[in-house]
DNA sequence: TCGGGTGATCGCACTTCGTTATCGGTCCGG
DNA sequence: CCGGACCGATAACGAAGTGCGATCACCCGA
């Protein structure tokens, strides 16, 4: 047998119609033609020796054999694109390119000391944020599409090919209006509460939900949003309270501000989290940049 | 910036040179002609935006950020060559192809035992076996040139790249000709030696200078080889005897016999190691057919 | 049975990637 | 200081890879 002809190419594609469901589908998302996906993948599997798709008698469906080879190949090409991307030129002229995922609850002065320090050992690698939720950061970063997440520390969240490394843990506050001066546990015990979807928030939610058991707190929850700017506004316009990490307090709007509540002090910690799988000289850099 | 036009051939020739020390070499190596490696270079150094070599006046040298790149150029090309091997069809039939290597001293029940266990589940699966030294082995890890290794565990021996998990421990004993039946301490006092040459032989060495010391023993070495069946041959003319752990006992030569000493009874423990940083599913099963 | 969906196949153009021949440079021994 | 041996870059060209649109064969539901 003789060495492979296949490339990054036909890895891309394969990917593409496992993801797309079907020929016809990845070929629109790859911008090419049918034909040309249909030539890729049969060549593919001749390379390899055995079908990925089953694609007889109208039903589409993918093989043991297809999955298992899915698998790597969705592996081999997130290290692929990051080491390209880790490794090319930007417009300033300097190199590197790195996509933090980041939870809005991870805002902090911390991470923007970190990238500070990065930025200073590395001018003009581009860094690229976005806000997700640390559920959605898991899967992006097992599929490659961040390269680095800020997350909750939970025990929910943990997976083999993830490594995690705690960066600063806080307090969880009380956000209330900035009029507001003091807060207590009867306070809560009175107020209502605007909150986060679980579905985007399910981290924090269940932690929240751990940290309410001990004074026997059961918040009355008024409202839900997915995303914080929404939650704010409600707090702002009296609609209710909510919880936040008191290291964000830099990020809320001005006519907020967060409260410490006393006899009540349940800690959140940060992490910093990575595939331990695909990995890049450039990545390391940058996660020396912050505190061990 | 468009998408990369760099594929898997470019990172192959990129590294070519690299390891070649020049184009000409590594043409050669690659078997085409060196206009197409100057060519591939050039293609490879336009898309990233910098200089990966040097090469005005005469002198051949890496640049800085070339040899980052090149970091993690080889990291991709190992992973990319392991995800195609671990999947295509062998002239069995099934799928599959696993290299390993494993160090003289790891012959043993148990690797067979384990090999057994993996190819009942994966029959046809080819797995190729290469014996080299401990330190050869993490070499060819972190490169790719092998999959898994078995290695005698060390504290000397350790990689944060490469994973280690311990799969038995043995003692160690003496290798006599059949017709000696006990060995003592005092035996090995007044006895000659054949020893593996420390190149070759580091870590075992280093395991038996440290047992040497308890019982104040200084071993007489009148002869040291390269490879074990010159040890062997040696020992069975009667030049000296060896030490060798009691687990490899099935591999010695009819006329040898593994004796072990009493109030000495140094353990070894061999390992299954692997790179952390490159994995296929093949190799994930692979290793669960070895207990933990 | 007829449209609307799938993927496969065909013929053709453009790009990629290889070849050989050749050039311009450095280095070194005579 | 001048050949000659080495190096990498360039040019011209052929083969293979990769794209395209047009079309086919098929299954399915209306």
């Amino acid at each position: 047998m003789g060495p492979t002809r296949i490339g990054i190419r036909h890895l891309r594609y394969t990917i593409a119609v496992a993801d797309a469901g079907g020929f016809r589908s990845a070929a629109e998302a790859l911008n090419i033609a049918q034909p040309a996906v249909s030539k890729t993948i049969q060549d593919t599997e001749k390379d390899l020796g055995f079908a990925i798709f089953l694609r007889s008698a109208g039903v589409f469906e993918i093989t043991d054999a297809g999955r298992v080879f899915l698998d790597d190949a969705r592996l081999t090409l997130a290290t692929f694109e990051r080491t390209i991307r880790a490794s090319r030129q930007n417009e300033l002229g300097a190199r590197g390119h790195i996509i933090v995922g980041y939870s809005a609850l991870a805002t902090s002065a911390q991470i923007s000391a970190g990238l500070d320090r990065f930025h200073k050992r590395y001018p003009g690698c581009q860094v690229e944020m976005h806000v997700m939720s640390t559920d959605a950061m898991m899967r992006n970063l097992k599929t490659g599409k961040i390269d680095i997440g800020f997350l909750l520390s939970h025990d929910s969240v943990q997976d083999p090919e993830v490594a995690q490394q705690p960066v600063w843990s806080t307090q969880i506050g009380v956000v209330v209006p900035r009029d507001v001066h003091a807060v207590t546990l009867d306070t809560l015990r009175g107020s209502d509460f605007v909150m986060g979807v679980r579905e985007n928030w399910r981290s924090f939610r269940a932690l929240l939900d751990a940290a309410f058991l001990a004074p026997g707190l059961t918040p009355h929850v008024v409202d839900e949003a997915w995303d914080v700017q929404v939650i704010f506004q409600r707090v702002a316009d009296g609609r209710g309270l909510t919880f936040y990490p008191i290291s964000a307090a830099d990020s809320l709007p001005a006519a907020l501000t967060i409260l410490p509540v006393p006899d009540w002090a349940p800690q959140l910690t940060i992490s910093m989290a990575w595939s331990r799988v695909v990995d890049t000289k450039l990545l390391q850099a940058f996660r020396d940049s912050f505190p061990k």
